[in-house]
DNA sequence: GCCAAAGTACGATAACCATCGTAGTACGAG
DNA sequence: CTCGTACTACGATGGTTATCGTACTTTGGC
């Protein structure tokens, strides 16, 4: 297989978002719950990189396969195949382009949160 | 009770979380609604002085009643009764204190959307 | 080709939630 | 005191969602 594309991507595909078709109670509905808030905390820390089993979830593989799901229909996240593993990345700026500040918002309350309850496994 | 009570205030006694208790799953779930968005946007338009029953929502009254509970219990809306009404307040200064930027962020992108769809009633 | 690793698909289950109708309560007007 | 208005409480119901386990697929390394 000689196609332009990147060195070891594969050929499956993932649906995202148009970013003019993001909806507000998609994004807010996705971003409100513990799980998936930690993850996106977690990519806008700067672990784009890391793939989904290196989450460390408090929850099973087929659950974190479900949460990854939904973040990436709401729009949230963008995913891409490298080999067998899946790796995620924050559409921070398609967010700050149709939902300006949001995100932004969100991330600083969350890890408000985090700073004062740093055990808290939620 | 010595809270400087207003002229016609009830007895009745409605709780409300404090403001260092609110939590951000619960705004985001609480905001992750469309009537539910819909009466926090109507309230941020100036309408503080609606009672519920003239929102004009497309829902019965019980479940009118059930999304008011919903936002006040996640602190989003402060409730009083005058007489037989009960009346709204965003609780603007709360959110910005505990989650800055986040509800202007939330209305912004609200505000927008209706202007593109403003036949949509969702 | 074969195996392990990473993730997906699917079905089941339990919890949660939005919705409703009905019955009831609180309040003000008369 | 009675009545109407505004809202609430309660129970039912149907839909969505979070969770899991098991079986399957895709990929890369040997």
């Amino acid at each position: 297989m000689s196609e332009s594309a990147s060195p070891t991507v594969s050929g499956r595909r993932l649906e995202h978002p148009e970013t003019a078709r993001l909806r507000l109670e998609t994004v807010l509905g996705a971003l409100a719950d513990p799980v998936r808030l930690s993850i996106v905390c977690a990519l806008a820390d700067g672990h784009e990189d890391m793939a989904c089993v290196a989450f460390d979830l408090p929850v099973s593989k087929s659950t974190s396969t479900h949460h990854f799901r939904v973040l990436r229909e709401a729009g949230i996240i963008r995913q891409y195949y490298v080999g067998t593993a899946r790796k995620s990345a924050l559409r921070t700026d398609d967010l700050q382009e149709r939902f300006p500040g949001l995100l932004p918002s969100v991330l600083n309350a969350e890890r408000d949160r985090r700073e004062e309850h740093p055990d808290d496994p939620a």
